[in-house]
RNA sequence: GCGGAGAUGGCGGAGUGGUCAAUCGCAACAGACUGUAAAUCUGUCGCCCUUCGGGCUUCGCAGGUUCAAAUCCUGCUCUCCGCA
């Protein structure tokens, strides 16, 4: 009687597993890191060197942020990896407690491209702060971001600039995807004592520039070699809208389902609306903390209750320089139906005058205001 | 009163015979910003015409020298510093 009833439960497991292989074409709601739940899609407000400009941890819990990014390249050099071992990480360092993922440095191989040297080996860095010679390679970058105690590590890979040759496209992502191969090797060695629970996730880069046969090419490679999320980097380098898209459509195709899609460095409020449609699933962005800081404000033009639906249109916000002097007399809030804290006690008389006088309160105001525009969008976006 | 220095576009301040509508900084006005070398960068900034370009009026005021003056000369007005 009992083996019969083993027969029975065993064959509904298989018959289950058979309704749902391992889940490929169920899209991913929940991303699962070590230090709690992440929902998707997600926008990271960027903390470079371990702070969002302007805003306190704390302040961006309170506006919806779950998810930090960090920076590896910048950390290294200030504070240094001594501080990060003394002071037990960065979390601690700098009291936050949600996941934190660290670029690699990928980044400044092209936003420094005028002060670095790519070799097989890894990339030789002249500082922009001292002009010490900083050396970064695959595994060093792995180790570092292990030191900085990051949940989602990224691996070194190469931006290349736009336009980029054939030629060029295709030496730098043999370069990238060896450094991957490598970056998971070095990952898996360094990460064996962890617990499964405590392991921090590793995302591969796909690369290739604008060409569609080296993003799948890259992508492919990637997957086989396996990583727990996937990244579309070297985007919006300069490259007109439809390329993009075009890029970051064909990578989601192509990407498994069941594993976060992040889109690096991307983008404007309506640029993510069409990626998660595509399947993206996390986004990280300067714009709206450094538009913030130079006096760009964004605003919905839809009156409150956002839906997904109503983002089809790329009017649905409109943005306002709110240094402009048609603000000087204006006594409503930056955006009437906005919640966020400065709309809820400011006017743009009073933050247009804090820009015009240079009081560091202006750019503050602006950056919960925008920081609250996107973490409000890809709240929308999550229903 | 005597001696010295100076008056330049919204402000500060270059320029001391043609290349000066006049360097530069600030202010003003606008624009850009996509894994942050970014509280940054770019443009405009005497008036008029549609851009290239062209025209007009400017360097305290009034004359003068010169082919040519912000720049040289004369007078006037004002400001600052020192001495009485």
């Amino acid at each position: 009687m009992e083996i019969v009833w083993k027969l029975i439960t065993w064959k509904l497991k298989i018959k289950k597993n058979m309704f749902f292989p391992k889940q490929k074409n169920v899209k991913l709601k929940i991303l699962k890191t070590r230090r709690g739940n992440v929902r998707l899609p997600a926008f990271m407000p960027i903390a470079t060197r371990g702070a969002v400009k302007n805003l306190t941890p704390e302040e961006l819990k309170n506006l919806g942020a779950e998810i930090i990014l960090s920076n590896t390249y910048h950390l290294f050099q200030k504070p240094g990896l001594d501080v990060f071992k003394k002071i037990k990480g960065l979390h601690n360092f700098m009291k936050w407690s949600g996941p934190i993922l660290t670029d690699s440095g990928g980044y400044q191989v092209f936003s420094l491209s005028h002060k670095r040297k790519i070799t097989e080996k890894g990339v030789k860095f002249s500082s922009e702060i001292d002009g010490k010679e900083i050396f970064l390679t695959p595994e060093k970058v792995i180790d570092i971001q292990l030191a900085i105690g990051s949940d989602i590590i990224m691996v070194l890979d190469e931006c290349p600039p736009y336009p980029c040759s054939r030629k060029y496209a295709e030496k730098s992502l043999d370069l990238t995807l060896k450094w991957a191969e490598r970056s998971k090797k070095h990952f898996n060695l360094k990460t064996i004592h962890y617990k499964l629970k405590t392991k921090p996730l590793l995302f591969g880069i796909v690369q290739g520039s604008t060409y569609p046969d080296l993003r799948k090419k890259s992508a492919e490679k990637l997957i086989k070699i396996g990583f727990d999320g996937y990244a579309v980097g070297g985007v919006s380098v300069g490259e007109p809208r439809e390329e993009k898209i075009k890029i970051i459509k064909l990578c989601a195709q192509i990407l498994p389902k069941n594993k976060p899609i992040y889109v690096m460095g991307y983008g404007r409020p309506d640029e993510i609306v069409e990626a998660v449609k595509f399947g993206a699933d996390m986004f990280d962005c300067v714009i709206p903390t450094r538009e913030a800081r130079h006096g760009r404000i964004y605003i919905l033009n839809e009156k409150r209750r956002l839906k997904i639906k109503n983002l089809n249109s790329k009017n649905f916000y409109k943005t306002l320089q709110i240094t402009n002097n048609k603000y000087r007399l204006d006594a409503k809030p930056l955006d009437k139906n906005c919640q966020c804290y400065t709309c809820q006690n400011y006017s743009r008389a009073y933050i247009h005058h804090l820009f015009k006088t240079k009081e560091p309160l202006g750019q503050r105001l602006a950056t919960i205001h925008n920081l609250h525009f996107y973490l409000y969008l890809i709240k929308q976006l999550q229903k």
